[in-house]
DNA sequence: ATGTTTATGTCGCGT
DNA sequence: ACGCGACGTAAACAT
């Protein structure tokens, strides 16, 4: 990874253009051929190149220019520039992996300390920890799964299974099939179950399964 | 502006969460209180945070901790470093204003050299140049705007101006200020602009001109 | 390669 | 503060 600290002018060709005049800014450019411009603020990249660029130099006017073309769609950043302030180079050594926490595991959570998100009066009284990998919104994926799920479901004598499939929102097209197969849908967004969450502050994740049981003992 | 190459590691707690193991990456600080920590590949970076934050640092367990608050949402990044392998300040001078080759510029060339896209039939005459700072959907200002040219503008004897706003789109609730002063809209959105453009590929910026001064001798 | 949808989207505008 | 749409959106996924 190259780190420059540049005072250069930049312009932009591809999709559309643009143009940034002199000034100091912060220039990255990484191993996968992508490019950032950082001015002193905002969060955004002022300019920027997408990874698979290839890189160009050569010097014009006493100048050096900087090029990244990216080959499809085709596009040029250039940078001219008239003075390095800082330059370093670093091979940064980083295997860790990077671990989102999945929003169904935070819907998951939400639903287990407040069942009554679902349904007033819902209550749970068992439950599976492993869900397929969640998606935003619930596809036929979502309903073969829950189908899945119900051919090890016993309903208790005399009673029937409702099953509910519960996600920020339904996949187009998918209500129908929800309906065709008996299921109901309902909505509950990332954003609930994080208000939530943040309600019931006293839960932790070590926490969770003490009091899920001493919930279940209850009943 | 702060830039940074740091042996460390990271979480963050807000809208979601995330944990990311030990590595080395390069985090930079920027004085409108936003974050930015790179990985040696990807465009984006792995995690940030927002203008508008809080930064706090302390040690603990001989281990330096940068905190990174954002007020509202409430949202915390935390990094855990055990190494620095640079450090460096930056005060950029940079006053360059950015341009954006905008879209009202290539709509505005798209109209020249095709007028049907506004409407079928519909002649170019004349035009000017200069329009007030685009924006993507227009709002009361391009009402306001459009306005103000009809004062210097006379219809021909026996004639009926139509004032047409062409844009993206139009800003919502705007569209009833738009008939109540008579003037028409047309949508034409920049995709379409671009197409029209790349249709007529030996269309270039310094031969409009000339196009359009002949179009106009023709008439 | 192309289209569709998501995102800790971010950002700017209008209310 | 909130809602809405655009973005050189980028990125992941399905076709």
């Amino acid at each position: 990874m190259i780190v420059m600290v540049l005072t250069c002018s930049i312009s932009y060709s591809g999709r559309t253009g643009s143009d940034l005049g002199e000034g100091e800014r912060l220039v990255i450019l990484k191993e996968d051929g992508c490019v950032l411009v950082h001015r002193r603020s905002n969060y955004q990249p002022v300019n920027w190149q997408p990874p698979g660029c290839v890189f160009q130099t050569r010097i014009e006017n006493e100048r050096l220019i900087i090029k990244a073309v990216r080959p499809s769609p085709l596009e040029t950043l250039t940078m001219t520039v008239s003075r390095v302030d800082f330059l370093g180079t670093f091979r940064l050594n980083d295997e860790a992996e990077f671990l989102l926490h999945s929003s169904e595991e935070e819907m998951q959570k939400a639903i287990l300390v407040e069942p009554s998100l679902v349904e007033p009066g819902l209550q749970i009284v068992d439950f599976e920890k492993k869900v397929a990998p969640g998606k935003d919104s619930a596809g036929v994926s979502a309903i073969k799964q829950l189908a899945e799920y119900l051919k090890y479901i016993q309903a208790p004598a005399g009673r029937k299974l409702r099953p509910i499939i519960v996600a920020p929102s339904l996949a187009k097209g998918v209500l129908p099939t929800v309906k065709k197969m008996g299921f109901e849908f309902r909505q509950l967004t990332l954003q609930k179950s994080l208000e939530t969450l943040q309600r019931h502050a006293n839960y932790d994740q070590s926490g969770l399964k003490g009091w899920f049981e001493q919930k279940k003992s209850d009943s």
